[in-house]
DNA sequence: TGAGGTCTCTGACTAAAGTCAGAGAATGGA
DNA sequence: TCCATTCTCTGACTTTAGTCAGAGACCTCA
């Protein structure tokens, strides 16, 4: 398998290497090419710049000087903070990032081209699957103090969700309680998911001295479903709980939260009459560690 | 679907960026690296390298000189000719190379570990899709005059294979002719297929005042199957069959060659009698055009 | 054997890419 | 109001990458 990962890396990047080419070719370097581009029609901050790049600040400025020689940009202090700077691309700048778009375009079509219909429909399917799976790949889940700001975000998207899909509404107060010291070790553990350094899904569990421990907060966020994420929080969750002691691990559930319920299923959940008096919940699960 | 292909480009091309700097990382220039790598464990021909690389001479010159100096290659005059010269590498370059191959497995194996076992699967079944669909994308087809040395080396390859697959032995004198001048415009088209400048495949046609024009030689390399390349070949036959006049197209072919059968009958060829008495054949197609 | 061609190397360049250490303006909080 | 901090810019570099025009060794074929 690390062989067929590798010899796709090899001919993959050669063949996308092509738009760099691209990207090349208006007699404009790389550099400035890339920096024109990630620019965007809205502007953006310097330091926004240069961390999404990666280059040097004097580097970056260098660049926006000649950029700005050619009449492609204007770099002016921002509003809120007049230490920091913002670029614009300028009328010619907007028309020059155009070019750019329409090159990988064509490098995009040059892929499809030659392709048969059918051809052309598989080779999109794979790509769509090739490239969730490697953003899955790039999700990472840690533990969180249930106090952190990132906790609390995933926490709120997950009460916000359920207020707007369960028909009643939610109001977190009124249901069973996961307070931040029953989440926090040794009673409890919070875990994040994140990509790219920013929080997509949460998931805690609760311990129970001699009863199975509780599965609390599941929430992934709408744009990284479908990666598998919900179940490796689900795995490490339940880890956890047999790590503390516990010799299975339950949790209830509203009946809004449809792909949730068929995802407990599958992972070994089975429904068992409510173990507590949650309002909002509808269906209670139970598995065996 | 373009818009598809450059979400894939842009994901992919930050996710296997790590591999370049896998390779960067040692101290060691990109472009050094890249000739260590390209050298292999059993040593290459300068000229080899340069166009593998596409690099110039000088410069691959003033590389080795570098990569000499650092006793990780010996570059020598090549036995048969002794104007070129082969790069091999030391045990030290050896070991260096392996450090470099390791890096991409770690890189590979980076993108598979955080997947579960289903969703691994799914990616390398999906990267090989990709892979053979955008290599399949980079097939040419042109025509080539039949005494073309890319013409004698496919036509050659098919009767060699035809030799070998066939119970009975193929002899191409004794079978029906397609001699150059009847495979030249007007009488007839040969094309070949190319991938990245090597012939892969061939097909031809020779037409017949009155009566449905012939295809013959179609043939594609064992390697580049499964990319539907005969089926392009065909399509592209056929289509000079149509503007030659003809309003069908005939073949005969042995039963040895069973994908071939197959694919005729999915590109809308029906069995009829045999039309002709060429000896190693066994079923005869035709199709309206 | 000699003419024309091939192959690699050296010298002399240029352009791009990137680094580092301040300088100077602006900000936020004590 | 002052001080530490943040942000961008400039000047002065270094390293990579790549190009081009010969020179010289070697090969092939007439």
């Amino acid at each position: 398998m690390v062989d067929q990962v590798r010899t796709f890396n090899r001919t993959v990047m050669q063949r996308i290497g092509a738009l760099s080419d691209g990207f090349l070719g208006r007699r404009r370097p790389m550099g400035e090419a890339r920096l024109l581009w990630e620019i965007g029609p809205d502007g953006a901050e310097l330091r926004a710049l240069r961390t999404r790049l990666d280059l040097d600040s004097g580097y970056v400025s260098r660049l926006l000087r000649s950029l700005e020689a050619d009449g492609l940009v204007t770099v002016a202090p921002s509003d809120a903070d007049r230490r920091t700077r913002t670029a614009r691309l300028t009328r010619a700048g907007l028309a020059e990032r155009r070019v750019l778009e329409r090159r990988s375009d064509d490098v995009a079509r040059s892929f499809l081209e030659p392709l048969s219909a059918s051809q052309r429909e598989r080779l999109v399917g794979a790509m769509d699957t090739v490239q969730r799976l490697l953003t899955a790949a790039l999700v990472e889940i840690r533990p969180v103090d249930p106090t952190h700001p990132d906790a609390r975000l995933t926490i709120g998207a997950y009460f916000a969700e359920l207020n707007r899909r369960s028909d009643s509404g939610f109001d977190p107060a009124a249901g069973m309680s996961a307070e931040p010291h029953e989440l926090r070790p040794p009673a409890g553990l919070l875990l994040v998911a994140y990509l790219r350094a920013e929080p997509i899904g949460c998931g805690a569990v609760k311990h129970h001295d001699g009863a199975p421990s509780e599965i609390k907060r599941m929430w992934v966020a709408d744009r990284a479903r479908g990666l598998g994420i919900g179940r490796r929080l689900l795995a490490e969750l339940e880890a956890e709980a047999a790590r503390s002691g516990a010799r299975g691990a339950r949790l209830e559930t509203n009946r809004a939260l449809t792909e949730a319920i068929a995802m407990y299923r599958s992972a070994g959940y089975v429904e068992v009459p409510a173990f507590n008096d949650e309002p909002f919940a509808h269906h209670w699960f139970e598995k065996r560690l």
